[in-house]
DNA sequence: TCTGGGGTCCTAGGACCC
DNA sequence: TCTGGGGTCCTAGGACCC
């Protein structure tokens, strides 16, 4: 049976967010800024017009606030992570499965539904349009790489009203349409490959699918290839159940202004130990391995320039805070050097898995369950009262080092403090 | 002055083993 | 000076994504 693939995206996902509860920003050049006011990292079509580039530091465009009345605001990611989760359970009711592929996207799988799909398209839009406030964009394929092109057709060629499904289209008219797309445009080709390909003559969409996929592999990796056989309409990336438990979990921040104490570095990185270990818990897995790295940038002279990152493992896998912080204070002890201003650390946890697999020494089995006792205890509290109720005092009281969020939007729906009134 | 954060997958090469 | 072949596992690094 032929698969029915659509991908459903939010347009400019975090600005319309701020723009449902503050209408007065309508028609207006708005900008949402990535954490510590640091990138450009969604706009407003008033401030795609302006030329912001996506990705762009603010400062560079900072001007425009004054000369054309640009608004920004700080990522409110409680807010973001909230609305996303109403429109995914919305997308949910439209297929009978789905994969939540990030805070704005969702492929959902009509295969088998008998369906106008060009309709039901417009329906998704219409719903979460009506009831979120929100405005999307519906792309549909054979294959999630070419549901994706079909989702950047609908969202750049305004005359489809916000839904593309290839199918519409004859062979003809799909190599057409394909021949007009740069290949930059296809989910997997990014910065570097693109301009190799470009070198080798294909520069189209249309150049991609035809290409040779035994050429392909030679000179690049089984990934293209399977790219290249995506855009031919052989799905080789399957649909993933949305619950999967992380690989890997990293926790990392940019500083406010520049670190120079091992004191403070201590508080970044205990704090960053709290949340990832946290965020381990949450998905029912045990760490065997914690990494930490320290950055000055990429942005100051050679001299001045430190990062390194090492690793150490644990003997037992593990999910408690006190074990993951401290083993990365350790690590920190080894990479520290003085006289360096940094402006960056973060840690990671490897080795992840399941929490009923646990491999334990012999003596493990006590207090294993002391330390998860404590730990189910400090997440509830947690949970219940408000994060960083209950913490770890190493992580520090004032956080001087902090991110800065100068202009950061209330949690409209999830703070009963910041509750938007309807009046 | 000011430049995000959190992931995934693949490959090459080294370590180690028989 | 001479120094096999093949397999597995792990890691670092590079590419990509949003």
């Amino acid at each position: 049976m032929k698969r029915a693939i659509a991908l459903v995206d939010g347009n400019n996902f975090y600005v319309s967010c701020e723009r449902i509860f503050n209408p007065a920003i309508e028609g207006r050049p708005v900008v949402v800024l990535s954490n510590n006011d640091g990138c450009v990292v969604s706009r407003s079509p008033e401030a795609k017009a302006l030329g912001i580039r996506m990705g762009v530091p603010f400062f560079e465009v900072r001007r425009l606030v004054n000369s054309h009345g640009l608004v920004w605001f700080s990522s409110n990611y409680a807010l973001y992570g909230d609305i996303s989760a109403r429109m995914m359970e919305l997308l949910g009711e439209f297929a009978p499965r789905c994969e939540v592929y990030s805070i704005d996207e969702c492929f959902l799988d009509f295969t088998g539904m008998v369906i106008d799909i060009n309709r039901h398209g417009h329906n998704i839009r219409d719903r979460v349009r009506r009831w979120l406030g929100i405005a999307t964009c519906v792309g549909v394929g054979t294959s999630k790489t070419l549901a994706k092109l079909a989702n950047h057709v609908a969202k750049t060629q305004g005359h489809y009203g916000g839904v593309f499904d290839w199918e519409m289209l004859t062979a003809g008219e799909r190599d057409d349409a394909m021949a007009r797309l740069d290949v930059a445009e296809v989910w997997g080709i990014g910065r570097r490959l693109a301009p190799r390909l470009h070198d080798m003559g294909i520069r189209s969409v249309l150049d991609l699918r035809l290409a040779p996929a035994k050429r392909i592999r030679r000179r690049f990796s089984v990934t293209l290839e399977r790219t290249v056989a995506e855009l031919n309409g052989l799905p080789c990336i399957e649909l993933e159940p949305s619950e999967v438990r992380r690989g890997q979990i990293a926790a990392s921040r940019s500083f406010g202004r520049p670190v120079t104490a091992l004191d403070e570095m201590r508080e970044a990185v205990a704090s960053y130990a709290i949340r990832a270990a946290e965020r381990l818990r949450a998905q029912h897995s045990l760490c065997k391995e914690v990494g930490v790295y320290v950055e000055t940038g990429r942005f100051v002279d050679i001299a001045e320039r430190y990062n390194a990152s090492s690793a150490v493992p644990l003997t037992v896998a593990s999910d408690d805070t006190r074990r993951i912080s401290a083993a990365a204070l350790f690590v920190l002890e080894r990479l520290w050097r003085p006289g360096y201003r940094y402006k960056k650390a973060g840690i990671w946890l490897g080795g992840l898995r399941p929490a009923h697999a646990i491999q334990t020494d012999l003596f493990a089995g006590y207090e294993r369950t002391r330390s998860a006792q404590l730990m189910t205890a400090m997440d509830a509290i947690n949970r219940n009262y408000g994060m960083h109720t209950a913490t770890f005092a190493g992580a520090g009281i004032r956080q001087p080092w902090r991110m800065q969020s100068a202009r950061l939007s209330p949690r409209y729906t999830t703070s009963w403090e910041e509750l938007a009134v309807v009046s």
